[in-house]
DNA sequence: CCGCATCCCTGAGGATACTG
DNA sequence: CAGTATCCTCAGGGATGCGG
C-alpha cells in the first residue's frame, strides 16, 4: 500500500484500499455504532442495558442505530414473550469479524491516553 | 473482555475498554480524519494532492482537519520556500501506530463488499 | 499553491413525553 | 420494558471568494 506510481499518481490498489476504508466508515458511521458493537461484543444485551452502558445515548438514537445495525446484518433482535416483554440484542456471527477492529481501537486508545498523560507530565516539569 | 460480572454488571475492565475506544473515536471523529490518515499513510502529500485523493472534501474542511491532526501530534506540516509555496503533510512516527487500524478497516471493508455482492447475487437467483 | 474568512444550511443528534 | 413521536438545537460541513 505504501507505493505511489512513478508519475506521482495514486495506484489503483491504493484507490481500492481507500474505497474499502470508506465502506467500513460508512457502516460504522455516526457517534454510536462502534460503541454499540463493542458493547455487544461482550455478550448479548437488552435495550436498557445498552442504554446504560453506552453513556449519553438517548432512546431515539439507540433504537435508530440498532435498526440500522440489524439492517446491515450485524446484530439480531430477539423478543422474549415475557411480561413485560424482553428484547435481546446480539452480534451476528458476521459482526464478530469487527471485533479485531474494536479491539484495535481499544488498544490504541489505551496507549494514546498513556502517551497524553506522559506528555502532560513532562510538559509540567 | 467477554466477561460480565455475576450480577450482570459490566466489569471495570470492560468500562476501561469502552473508554479507550471512545478516546480513539474522539481522535478519529468526523467524516474525514481516517481517510486523511490512510492517505498520508501511503507517503507524504501536498495540500492539493490530498484534496484530490480524499474525494469530496473541500478546502475548508481539509485545512481544518489537518490543523486538528497536527494539534494531536499525528501529522507534521512542512512549508517549502518555493514560488509559489509548497506544503507537505506527513504522518508522524506516532501516527504510524494507527496504520494497523486503517489497514484493518481496509481489510474489513474489502471482505464486506464481497459479502454484500455475494448476498445480492444469491438473492437474485 | 495554499488555505483562511464568510455565509448558509442540512441533518445528526438531544430532550421529553407518551404507548403497547 | 421497549420503544415511538415530536420538537428543537447546533455544529459539521458545503460553496464561494479573497489574500499571502
Amino acid at each position: 500500500m505504501g507505493d505511489k506510481l512513478k508519475n506521482g499518481k495514486i495506484s489503483d490498489d491504493c484507490k481500492r484500499h481507500f474505497k474499502a476504508i470508506n465502506d467500513t466508515l460508512y457502516i460504522l458511521n455516526g457517534k454510536w455504532r462502534v460503541m454499540i458493537i463493542a458493547c455487544l461484543a461482550s455478550g448479548k444485551k437488552r435495550y436498557l442495558e445498552l442504554q446504560h452502558i453506552v453513556e449519553g445515548i438517548g432512546p431515539k438514537m439507540l433504537s435508530k442505530e440498532l435498526n440500522k445495525l440489524e439492517l446491515n446484518g450485524l446484530i439480531t433482535r430477539t423478543t422474549l414473550e415475557t411480561r413485560p416483554v424482553t428484547v435481546e440484542y446480539e452480534l451476528t456471527e458476521y459482526a464478530l469479524s469487527l471485533k479485531s477492529l474494536t479491539d484495535e481501537m481499544g488498544a490504541w486508545g489505551k496507549q494514546h491516553r498513556e502517551k497524553v498523560i506522559k506528555d502532560l507530565h513532562s510538559a509540567g516539569i
